[in-house]
DNA sequence: AGAGGTACCTGGCAGC
DNA sequence: TGCTGCCAGGTACCTC
């Protein structure tokens, strides 16, 4: 399940290998997607230039000489560079194929990926019109979460993983952070103090850091690999610890459902 | 406008 | 062993 610093990662690993590459055929085995495969992979990419490749949130970005592709690997998917000849397996949707032989291929076994098309600015499309800032961003900061909280009730947690606030912060990342942070996932966004704030934020930025360090460490092969990115091995304090011992005050590590989502905290550490 | 819930999808697992 | 049923997750979209 692709968090930001896995798609981070796929974007530096898959980027040497499209650079400046043209695109010579699309293959669409499976359309169903999160939405519908856009046409334009079909019609119109064939024959373009990839130009860059970049990241937002959680999309990437495949600019051409006429248009961006944009991507989301939803929950499953990955995306690798194989040789064209390889043998598709039952969950490879699509095919980018390039003129080195290679292609892109997009696997996606639950298909809550997306492959959409922008003819214009990517940062227009509606999708990514309206994302908050990415952590690194100048914009984002303790105060900027402070300002933006006001006086909301959500649950702390719930708010930081709203892409339209913050982009990035998915579910895992969100209790690591907050148990750096000290704070509890439950509370009321707009009932913590600026200073908080201050904490969590760089908690945010010193987690999302670390797992793209990790990703960057632990980099598979790219190219002609069978196996998936695979999950960073950092080490999480929270997530998916129901019972264990805190790491800093040794009581079991709590699990209760916020906003319809598993959530891992430390009652003692975390007010 | 904010808050809360639902849908989408399938591999993997627990329980029978 | 084989079946059923539930869960995981990101995000758009729905309703109140």
């Amino acid at each position: 399940m692709p968090e930001l610093p896995e798609v981070e990662t796929t974007c530096r690993g898959i980027a040497p290998h499209l650079m400046g590459r043209r695109i010579d055929g699309v293959v669409v085995r499976e359309h169903r997607l999160r939405w519908p495969v856009a046409p334009q992979l079909v019609y119109q990419m064939p024959g373009l230039g990839v130009r860059r490749i970049s990241r937002r949130a959680k999309y990437l970005l495949l600019e051409t000489d006429n248009g961006c592709l944009i991507v989301h690997l939803g929950m499953s998917g990955s995306l690798r560079v194989v040789p064209h000849n390889k043998q598709p397996d039952k969950h490879d949707h699509v095919d980018l194929v390039l003129d080195d032989g290679n292609c892109l291929r997009l696997r996606d076994p639950r298909r809550f990926g997306c492959m959409v098309w922008s003819d214009g600015k990517p940062t227009q499309h509606p999708l990514l019109a309206d994302l908050g800032p990415e952590p690194w961003d100048e914009k984002f900061s303790g105060e900027y979460l402070y300002r933006l909280a006001g006086k909301r009730k959500v649950a702390v947690k719930n708010f930081i993983m709203d892409a339209h606030k913050v982009v990035g912060v998915g579910n895992i990342y969100a209790n690591e952070a907050l148990f750096a942070a000290g704070i509890d996932p439950r509370r009321a966004a707009g009932r913590i103090s600026k200073k908080r704030y201050q904490r969590l934020a760089q908690a945010i930025i010193d987690v999302l850091d670390a797992a793209i360090e990790q990703g960057g460490t632990t980099l598979r092969d790219f190219v002609n690999s069978d196996g998936e990115p695979g999950y960073f091995s950092l080490e999480l304090k929270v997530y998916d610890r129901e019972g264990d011992d805190c790491t800093n005050c040794g009581r079991p590590i709590k699990r209760e459902v916020i906003g319809q989502r598993s959530t891992f905290f430390c009652n003692r550490c975390q007010r």
